[in-house]
DNA sequence: CTTGACCTTGACGCAGCGTCAACTTCTACG
DNA sequence: CGTAGAAGTTGACGCTGCGTCAAGGTCAAG
C-alpha cells in the first residue's frame, strides 16, 4: 500500500485512472494538474483535491475537449456548457466533413474502377497550365469523379447504417475468434474473412494480390491498426486470415 | 511570363495549384514532389512532368490521404483502390466516433443544466480511491450522463439534419449580411442572429452573458475560427453581432 | 544604386502524449 | 548488507502538415 494518509503516487493515480505517468507528468508540464507537492526523493504525490481534478479533466477529456480548453473550464474562466455546445458544433462539423469525404472516396473508386484500364492515368490528366489561371490545377478529375459521385450518394441512412453495422459485426466476430485461440485458417475465421469480403465487395471487387494488399495496407497503417487492436483484432493476425482466405477463393 | 520551355518557378506552380510555395518546398523536403531541378541560382523549377505529379497528389489529399501513402500509391508500391478503400473505412469510422462523441457531449451539457445548482459538482463527484481497483475514476458521472443520453439519442436523422441544415443556413445568412457590409447591429444580422440563437436554445438557454461568452469561444477556438472563416463570417464580427443581441434580447 | 518583390535555407510551433535515454531511488531477496 | 529489478525522475525527439517568422541572397524596374 502506497500511503494511507491521502497520499498517492503517480503510479497508483495512473492505475487507478487508468492513464499513463506519462500523461500524468504531461498534465503537471503544461499546468494542467499539478501535484499536490514532491517528496523530498522528488517523487510527485498526489492527494484528494488532485484525484478529483483528474476526474473532471478525464470525463471533459473523453469528449473530446482540448486540454487547454479544459483547463480554462476548470479554471472557472469559461462556462463548462458554453464551451460543451461550442465543442459539440465543432464535432458535428468534422463529422460531417468526414462523412462527406468518405463519399468522395467512394466516387473516386469508382471512378478508378470503371475505366479499368484507363488506370488512374486519365482521372488524373488534363490541365491548363497557365499560372495566371487560377486553380487551374485544383479541378482536375473532379468531373470524372462527380459523374460517379451521384450514384453513391444516393444510398439511404439506412444503407449506410447496415454498411457499418456489418463492418462492426465482422469485427467483433473476428474478435472473439482471436480470443478463442483460433489459427487464421480455421473456418470460423474464414467465414468471417468472407463476410469482410463481401462487404468490400460492395465497394470494389479486390483481386487476391489486391485483397491481399488491402490487409498489408491495415498492417502498415497506424491509424488503422489503431482502430482494430482497440476492436480486439490485431493487424497481423487480420493479414493472414485475408491471405489465407485470397489464396483459397480468389484468383 | 516567368518561361515558355515548359519550365515554372514555385510561385507559377502554387499559384496555378492554389497552394503555398511553403507547401510546395515541404513536399520537396519530404521527397513526395522534387521539383525537376534548380537553376544556377538555387532556385527550384518544375516541369510538366511534376505538374502531373503535384494534380495526383493534391486530388489524392483532397481525399484526406495521408502524405505518405499518396507517396506510395505515385510510386506504385500501393494499388490506389485499395490505398482508398482502406481509407474509406478509416474516414467511417472516425465520422461514427465524431457524432459518438457529439451526442455524449449533448448528454453531458443536459446532465450539466438539469441539475442547474449542481453545477457541474455533484457530476463530477463520486469514486473509489483504492488503487488497486481499476478504472475507480474512469467510470466518474458516467451514469448521470447516460440517464440523459436515452432522451437525446432518440432524436431521428430527419430531425438531426434538420439541425444541420439550419446552422449551415444560419452561415450562409451571416456570409452574405457581411459581403454586403452590414454592420452588426442591423436588422438582417440581428434576424440571423436570432436563429443562431433559437437553434443553440434547442440544447441549451443561455443567459445574456452565456451568450456572448459562446461568442467569444467562438473566437478564441482556432478550430472553430477555420470553420467560420470558412464560411465567409469573420469570428468577430460574429462575436459583435452575438453582443447586440444579448444586450438586446437576453438578461 | 536603391527599392521591393520573390527566392533560398533553417527552425520553431501546434496536440497529446509514446517512446527511448540516462540516472537515481525504493523494495525485496539471498 | 549488497544488489538486482521495479519504479521514479528529468530531458528530448517523433508524429502530421504545413504556417510563420528570421536572416539573407537574387532579380527586374526606376
Amino acid at each position: 500500500m502506497a500511503g494511507t494518509a491521502e497520499r498517492w503516487s503517480i503510479a497508483d493515480v495512473a492505475h487507478m485512472a487508468k492513464v499513463t505517468s506519462r500523461t500524468l507528468r504531461h498534465y503537471d508540464q503544461i499546468g494542467l494538474l499539478p501535484p499536490a507537492g514532491t517528496a523530498a526523493n522528488g517523487y510527485r504525490f498526489y492527494g484528494r483535491a488532485e484525484l478529483e481534478r483528474l476526474q473532471r479533466i478525464l470525463l471533459l477529456r473523453e469528449l473530446g475537449l482540448p486540454l487547454g480548453r479544459i483547463g480554462e473550464v476548470l479554471a472557472g474562466q469559461r462556462d463548462a456548457v458554453a464551451a460543451l455546445a461550442v465543442h459539440r458544433e465543432w464535432l458535428l462539423a468534422e463529422s460531417g466533413r468526414m462523412s462527406a469525404m468518405a463519399a468522395t472516396v467512394e466516387a473516386t473508386i469508382n471512378a478508378l474502377i470503371q475505366g479499368e484500364t484507363m488506370s488512374a492515368n486519365e482521372l488524373f490528366t488534363g490541365f491548363d497550365e497557365n499560372p495566371y489561371e487560377e486553380e487551374a490545377i485544383s479541378r482536375w478529375g473532379k468531373e470524372a469523379v462527380s459523374r460517379s459521385n451521384a450514384k453513391y450518394n444516393a444510398l439511404t441512412p439506412g444503407q449506410k447504417q447496415a454498411m457499418k453495422d456489418e463492418s462492426a459485426a465482422v469485427n467483433a466476430e473476428l474478435a472473439r475468434c482471436h480470443q478463442a485461440g483460433l489459427p487464421a485458417g480455421d473456418g470460423a475465421v474464414q467465414a468471417a474473412v468472407g463476410r469482410h469480403y463481401r462487404w468490400i465487395c460492395f465497394h470494389w471487387t479486390p483481386t487476391a494480390a489486391a485483397y491481399v494488399g488491402l490487409g498489408e495496407m491495415y498492417r502498415d497503417d497506424p491509424r488503422f491498426a489503431a482502430n482494430y487492436e482497440d476492436a480486439g483484432v490485431p493487424v497481423g493476425y487480420m493479414l493472414d486470415a485475408m491471405k489465407v482466405y485470397a489464396a483459397e477463393n480468389l484468383t
